[in-house]
DNA sequence: TGCAATTAAATTGTCAGACAATTACCTTCC
DNA sequence: GGAAGGTAATTGTCTGACAATTTAATTGCA
């Protein structure tokens, strides 16, 4: 555990990496404790306020959580998945929102992500992620659904059959790209035809994986991309033509 | 901009929330700069430290960066796919190892995603993701290569694989599956015989990915998933054979 | 002795003020 | 007009202190 004096970095920066790395590497193992505050400034030769925002830092990365009292201290938190999916969700939404990836790249990787999950969920989904499938179709149905909370039904019943691959890490990677998606799709307005569709492709999907019909799912899968992009291209048509016709009315 | 002066949590974790808040929401946009430390400590009542700790916090997250001098300050950050390839990684990496995610598990997500790769790759990928791959199939045949270094040509040649699919998304969202996987492929030691039938497996996977054969190309991933899978259980079972045999040796 | 209340200690959370380091901008001098 | 230096703004770091919180020990009492 040393510092490179002569880095241009921050030295809470620096701290931080150092921890992270005996975290990572194994030697820091969970629920381990930390040494104190004051303990840390003095080994690293700094003050204590410096050692508190590198310990900031890393708790901002859910690598530890710090508690108060006589046997407080920080302590090399356990990452669940529940908080991965949290950070990957915010990251991925960030990433879609500030490159500019276009609807189709974003859709695109969600339907094929997707279609590599569907024959393990057609093998071993549970009556639970069946019944969370047919609970979110019929929500779906409901006349008078605002187009946020058809989208929020849509994202769950795609995280149903995701689940129902029975494989956490599928789910872990997933859940960022499906949820991350969510604003982008709250662009679309959804016509009582396309929802029609959308929940018809639902069924079928559903029906598949109940069924483990492997091929049918994916076939429907596939219709489901297509459609979905299909709409999405309408969208960014229609806004593409305004915006021209905005330029053209008042130039600069 | 408000606080809860009722919230449990941390001073400098709400404030770090309030202002991440507003740049998920896209209200602080893309090199927007922020209020000045001291600023932002008037505006929330609090001491400039405790700011401190808030933007540390949201730094560890790559939402921000900060300049010094006259025009300095924290400014919103473009989060590029790089840097949340890395963040990326040390999760999934220490998901997978604080989680005791079984080697099966990973290795079935990891070539389910791969599979759904593949495809897309097959119909995009450039003269220079085939020349990467026939080059790490190269580095995998030089006799005398530590197991580590295989490994890594082996990620490599995946991550060119995937970066072939031409989706930035895909490529963002496997990197964490598949380099963090390394520290699990590690474990296990590769003979002459298995490597030379991972570099077959590898060379029909490249050269189906050339002739742009889907088919091929996905039924040579599947035996590799199926046989890096028989790889990691022979390795499973003799360690925990080991462990049998040690826990009957000195019994507690 | 047994138990409860109080006190003490350790640790994190927060604050105030100060100085150093860095950078952009402005002024002044040649 | 250009270059040098000064100035102001901002982050990075330090020192010292106090508050809040939690555990452990100690003391008082029955």
């Amino acid at each position: 555990m040393k510092l490179d004096p002569a880095s241009p970095k921050d030295l809470s920066a620096q701290i931080a990496a150092a921890i992270r790395d005996e975290i990572v590497s194994g030697k820091l193992i969970v629920d381990a404790r930390l040494p104190s505050e004051a303990e840390l400034a003095d080994h690293f030769n700094v003050s204590r306020p410096t050692v508190r925002e590198a310990l900031k830092r890393l708790a901002a990365q859910s690598l530890i959580r710090t508690q108060r009292g006589a046997t407080g201290g920080a302590f090399v938190n356990r990452l669940s998945f529940e908080e991965a999916y949290g950070q990957q969700i915010t990251t991925s939404t960030l990433l879609l929102s500030m490159n500019a990836v276009t609807f189709d790249v974003a859709c695109e990787a969600r339907f094929a992500l997707e279609r590599a999950c569907a024959p393990l969920s057609t093998a071993r989904r549970g009556p639970d992620h069946l019944a969370r499938m047919r609970h979110e179709i019929a929500r779906q149905s409901q006349p008078g659904l605002s187009d946020e909370d058809f989208c929020a039904s849509d994202v769950a019943l795609h995280r149903a059959l995701v689940d129902g691959a029975g494989n956490p890490v599928l789910s872990y990677q997933l859940a960022g790209a499906v949820e991350a998606m969510q604003p982008l799709m709250n662009m679309i307005t959804f016509t009582a035809r396309s929802r029609g569709a959308i929940i018809d492709l639902h069924s079928r999907i559903t029906d598949a994986i109940e069924a483990q019909d492997a091929g049918s799912a994916d076939t429907a899968l596939c219709e489901l991309a297509d459609y979905t992009m299909t709409l999405g291209r309408d969208v960014m048509a229609a806004r593409s033509t305004r915006a021209a016709d905005h330029s053209r009315a008042t130039p600069d």
